[in-house]
DNA sequence: TTCTTACCGTTGTACTATACAACCGCCCTC
DNA sequence: GAGGGCGGTTGTATAGTACAACGGTAAGAA
């Protein structure tokens, strides 16, 4: 039974969103000791083996006085560190600290096995394709 | 090029969760006189045509002093109406105001423009098993 | 070279969203 | 009619966020 078009972008639309709203909860559900903020930073920059302040105000939409705080309560922590560019003295590269590398891989897995357990009886196929139109939609591909 | 399973459970953990960091920022630019919290509420209040306090609190992850504090803004803004159940006095029974029908239709026409844009090179095809997918993943059907 | 502009990050301030706990009042069952 | 459960509000505390003003560095223009 296909939908017409804007039945479904306006379902595209509203799941998305109803995902959006749960997702702070679902997140201090699944691992209360990392907020969904936190693990979401953290993330990016162990992704991206090392990265600026700037570069995740720009990923996440977040203005860069809240990054600069946020990046200080990593640093309290323990779990990120700041390590000065020697070719631009304004810059400071932030890296996951051992504690944060670790953190963030319990972090990693409990929420691994949450969204294994909830996708447990989806094919392969389906999985694969749910995948490659999150990527499309985000606009990673 | 068919990923592993276990690669695509993890793409789709990632996609889901940066669009969640992203949802706020970018409700507030498309519709910034109405916040992306006000807007599902509102939302699902008149999808439902009228609900509970309590409901909004279970679709949500919500507590429920959270909804009820959300709730009284909305009525302070005039965008919603408690109506009394006549056939159980605890309960009060949220509308959208005259107002609120308006607000919402013209926040839903520019999120609704913004998705159509963002997804206009979509086939029909993959929008409807996009949304068949969001779907089934948020338990919906 | 100096001047200007742009960029990176921090800090002051304020507001919104949220949770938890304690409470009030109504409902239902025994 | 007494006790436990449910719907909702209020007190309190905290996290996340934005905007604006600032200090310091970089890079190109005059």
């Amino acid at each position: 039974m296909p939908a017409g078009r804007d039945e479904s972008v306006d379902t595209i639309q509203r799941e998305l969103t109803a995902f959006a709203r749960r997702a702070r909860a679902t997140a201090a559900r699944l691992h209360p000791e990392l907020s969904l903020v936190s693990y979401t930073l953290l993330a990016h920059i162990d992704a991206q083996h090392g990265c600026r302040a700037t570069d995740l105000a720009a990923h996440y939409l977040l203005d860069k006085s809240t990054v600069s705080r946020q990046v200080a309560t990593l640093e309290k922590l323990g779990l990120v560190e700041r390590r000065p560019d020697p070719a631009d003295h304004r810059v400071q590269v932030l890296h996951p600290t051992e504690a944060g590398t670790r953190v963030l891989s319990a972090t990693h897995a409990s929420r691994r096995a949450a969204y294994q357990e909830r996708l447990a009886d989806w094919s392969t196929e389906d999985l694969d394709r749910f995948a490659a139109y999150l990527l499309r939609y985000n606009g990673g591909a």
